[in-house]
DNA sequence: GCTCCTAGAATTGCATACAAACTAATTTAT
DNA sequence: ATAAATTAGTTTGTATGCAATTCTAGGAGC
């Protein structure tokens, strides 16, 4: 009987989170451009249900900064204003450096190794030169690093301010000077990690967060100028 | 004709946000217990509105952890569960000290004049005993700092986590060894925000919170410990 | 007496209907 | 010809209706 609630863990989800899961990944990825109006009539059409579950889905989106609500005149995805990126990766930044004194203290050397797992991969991708593979684990340790300080609340709020900036990623690409050196930051924040050497993770992941914005934000000038032109 | 219009700034709200807010702060305050069941229709009488701007605003007060949505079994008020509590402290913490910071760096002399102002009132409070205006301007006191640390994303992030807070902060009282103490925290911290000292405003403010966390986590348990008897 | 089962009622999830607001295009007036 | 006005057509905001699920009582069986 338990065997068999574990197989089919609930195949039924409610329409609105289906919703809200569909839409961020569309937004996130770019499919969904920054500005694009979000027509309820058209969207409801595409993902086959109706206006009442998709609107519940554009509050929350609103929630998470990636829509935005015009009454009575719909909803758009949220411009990536460079002002707010930075301020995210500010807020992100601060919730990082906590996240990894937390890692340091809760961690167990078992989740640790898993890091370290991910931190392997994301090497041999960033061998091959395969930028996507490599955001993807990129992204994989950070959150993990989040999840294994053992704060529920810090993981979740990680998570919500996360969407806006991966939508950042999608479309920045990085220099190789850039790409080389935030794959030596990683290497010496698995090292503080392993070390657990508080302070030293927090000052990683500090300076870290702050590479990537500084980077971010030249990628995002570098493609504003490119369509200005 | 400017003149009418500033007058009437835009009186009509959407109803979804009048009911998040209603409902948030009915929780806030306590009125609607934890584990409270939010029956539909019950609230669409008493709020005198229908099922679907009702349904919208559980969704956002879901994101908010101030309410639990049960698939097919309705929403609840959450429930203060310490340990929720306590990570939410510990990621607010890190948000205040990263939001002294900022307002070190970017707050004008204005600004920190009317945290001073503020600073006086809430001593005007604690000197007469007065523990619910003591909270509001202490409220005020830190959601200002976020404010002027001039990070608008941080300011919402703060925001969202406090409601979960300030529900605690309704129903716990404070000994009066630990009003004082927090009192002359505050003294310290208008101190070292006036000399721009980051370093000591970083410090002080998560001590403060770490100590909140300890004074509401007391007064939880003290709570539910009379509850029992 | 207790557990299990089974209508019936209530409640939720989603779809649809209707009204208010907005948009845009044509007309009218200047 | 330009600008304001009017009106048809969308689109949104809210209410309501319907089907599916869950809850509650009451009774049968052990």
């Amino acid at each position: 009987m338990d065997a068999m609630q574990e197989v089919t863990p609930i195949p039924r989800r409610p329409l609105h989170e289906e919703a809200t899961d569909r839409l961020r990944d569309l937004i996130v990825q770019g499919r969904l451009a920054p500005g694009a109006r979000l027509n309820e009539r058209l969207l409801t059409g595409q993902l086959g249900l109706s206006r009442t579950p998709l609107r519940e889905a554009f509050k929350v989106l609103a929630t998470e900064g990636l829509v935005e609500l015009l009454p009575n005149r719909g909803a758009i995805v949220s411009q990536m204003d460079p002002v707010r990126l930075s301020e995210s990766l500010a807020v992100m930044g601060a919730l990082e450096a906590l996240a990894g004194e937390l890692a340091c203290l809760n961690a167990t050397e078992a989740q640790i190794n898993e890091i370290r797992a991910l931190h392997y991969e994301m090497l041999a991708y960033h061998a091959r030169g395969d930028l996507a593979g490599y955001f993807k684990f990129n992204q994989a340790i950070h959150l993990k690093i989040v999840k294994y300080s053992g704060n529920a609340v810090l993981f979740n709020t990680y998570r919500h301010m996360n969407g806006n900036v991966r939508r950042a990623r999608y479309m920045a690409n990085l220099s190789k000077e850039r790409w080389d050196a935030a794959v030596r930051e990683h290497d010496a924040i698995l090292a503080a990690l392993s070390a657990r050497d508080i302070e030293r993770i927090k000052a990683l992941l500090s300076d870290h967060l702050a590479h990537k914005l500084s980077s971010v934000l030249a990628e995002l000038k570098a493609l504003s100028t490119r369509q200005a032109a």
